[in-house]
DNA sequence: TTGTATGCGTTATCAT
DNA sequence: ATGATAACGCATACAA
């Protein structure tokens, strides 16, 4: 009807338009309605009658509209400003943290920076650095998240800390994670619906929580089918391959050997296939094997790996949901009694363990 | 001496004011110039006096500046937007990948954003996912880079591509990647100055360019030292453990076997000595083995293997670079042979390998 | 329920 | 070499 006016201004603004893409202006001429509404209908936010949302829902369909992030940020769209602080670039699950936190804060609105924290630098520079940049709130993924020290002095800097795949909760941060003991409950639980009734377990160094509970689940399970824990069939190691190695060489030399081993993480458990190997052991046949974490290495070895999946995806999903949460409204939460989720695990079966025949 | 004037319209300002940040403006007033100065020091473009600039940065120092990314791309500064395409989220060198980019593409004011692609899906859909999103050019890491149907479909979208980790160009799309070939070169030497004569090559399957190359380092090596390349001290395998132990059994079982073994990645090192513990072979007292890649099962296994390693966070880098170069000034790229990058790589020794006594 | 006016922090453009 | 002004695209506050 009247299009074709108002053209003059337009040769001013074309100059500077970035890309061709249409704007809420665009969208609001061609569904007849204000740009107000359109922006109302975009974050549905209420009272929008079912007329004016179909007229616009058909103009973006239409214009292939995306808002730009830009104008929105600039417009006092209340964004949060989060930051994952990372230790070691090239650990095996940061990738999968990496992008559930990313795709996350994207459909929280908030914007992700990536600090990296070495281990020996001075935790009021991360601090600073990161209040440089204007970040309100923090995501920690193990092992980091596990020292206090660096949450303390956060919290100090006025930094909300969402702590990802901690053992367990911590005074003044938000936490999520996995359930240990229960998932080497389950594990177990697997081992002993095989028919396995000797089982060695592989448990980790002392020095961390994991271990305990870790360790736990695996006696946990015993119990609950009326097994008594021997200790001959339980072995310390420090979560490296050859401590693997070693203490399946101890298991195997017990006078009632297992037939069936449960290390506590996936180096470990392939340690423990390495000296059954070496021991002319077949496995799964003569010995079933099974780890925990599934990481690179479980899939790797052969056979593979039977072992634990974290969920290590939706770990940083809901840990970047909670953070943002946090931030929109820390009224939400009782202080000094921060939320600490704990997702479910998965037992993933592959071919490192079979039944157990007599 | 004129604070405390104009503070009425603060009032309603703060209101809206995101974080507590310091502006341009602010900047300007302290320094005592123009904001149109502070911008022009800032993005230090020319004829900008020393007196003013220095004026401004002090002033930049004393506020703790910090330009604001969405007022900037909003007024027009020109930012390219990448996206980074990826397979397998749990990749083992995704993280590196994907920092390295992300670094740089904030260095190069460029804004980077995440799109998987399943091998299932149709290129069309992507294109349109992209387009949808005002990308300009895509990062395509290995795998992905080797699948010429995508490239294709991309460039056929007016899309830019760089490929990252290939082993050798592709028409139509920038590549970074490291020279396969010299990198088995530098290997095999490094064994034949450990005194090896005898050495096994486990190649990789024939499918993939790689494999030819890292042979032909393998062989170049020998060449070089005036050494037969006796057919029965190469294997074929697929890049897999399993394969690597078969492998290594069959360059074993040779009459004449080899001091040492050399796969074309970490995992089929791996399996070899998992056949050289089954054997009763110390490693690397009676037989050194070295692999490719520097994974995370490179450091995993005992002993830890002797590899090479590839430079991924520099190629991540460099594309970036090479992509944002090639979106601000097509015009300095001949059409038809865009530059093929080959960066350095390094021979990491671990305790697999040693000197050969006889 | 919908529209109008205004400003977010920066840069492009033009003027000086 | 520097400054004034007007966008950029959107959301908030307030009016209707």
């Amino acid at each position: 009807m009247n299009n074709g006016i108002q053209e003059e201004p337009r040769g001013r603004r074309a100059r500077r338009r970035g890309g061709p893409g249409p704007t809420l202006a665009d969208v609001a001429r061609l569904a007849g309605v204000s740009p107000m509404t359109v922006s109302r209908v975009v974050n549905d936010s209420a009272r929008i009658t079912q007329a004016s949302r179909d007229k616009v829902e058909q103009a973006i369909r239409d214009l292939g509209y995306v808002p730009n992030q830009a104008a929105r940020s600039l417009a006092g769209a209340r964004q949060h400003r989060l930051a994952l602080v990372y230790e070691n670039p090239s650990a095996a699950f940061l990738s999968e943290l990496l992008l559930g936190c990313l795709e996350q804060a994207g459909e929280c609105d908030a914007v992700l920076l990536l600090e990296s924290f070495r281990a020996d630098e001075e935790v009021t520079d991360l601090v600073a650095r990161l209040q440089r940049h204007r970040v309100e709130g923090v995501l920690l993924p193990a092992p980091l998240c596990d020292d206090s020290t660096l949450v303390d002095g956060l919290a100090a800097g006025h930094l909300a800390v969402a702590r990802i795949a901690a053992t367990q909760a911590m005074a003044g941060a938000l936490s999520v994670g996995m359930d240990d003991e229960a998932a080497a409950r389950d594990m177990t639980s697997h081992l002993l619906a095989l028919g396995h009734r000797r089982i060695g377990f592989i448990a980790g160094s002392d020095r961390f929580p994991m271990s305990a509970r870790r360790r736990a689940g695996f006696c946990r399970a015993l119990q609950q089918a009326n097994l008594a824990a021997d200790p001959a069939m339980i072995a310390t190691g420090d979560y490296t391959f050859r401590s693997g190695m070693e203490a399946a060489q101890a298991l195997l030399a017990s006078a009632n050997p297992p037939s069936a081993i449960f290390a506590s993480n996936d180096d470990m458990a392939a340690g423990a296939m390495a000296t059954a190997h070496r021991l002319g052991l077949e496995v799964p046949r003569a010995l079933s094997i099974c780890g925990f974490d599934d990481t690179a290495m479980a899939r790797a070895v052969w056979p593979e790996l039977t072992t634990v999946r974290q969920p290590v995806s939706n770990m940083a999903r809901e840990a970047t949901i909670l953070l943002v949460r946090y931030l929109a409204s820390p009224a939400e939460f009782a202080s000094h009694d921060l939320p600490d989720l704990r997702l479910g695990h998965e037992i993933v079966v592959r071919a490192s363990t079979t039944r157990h025949v007599t």
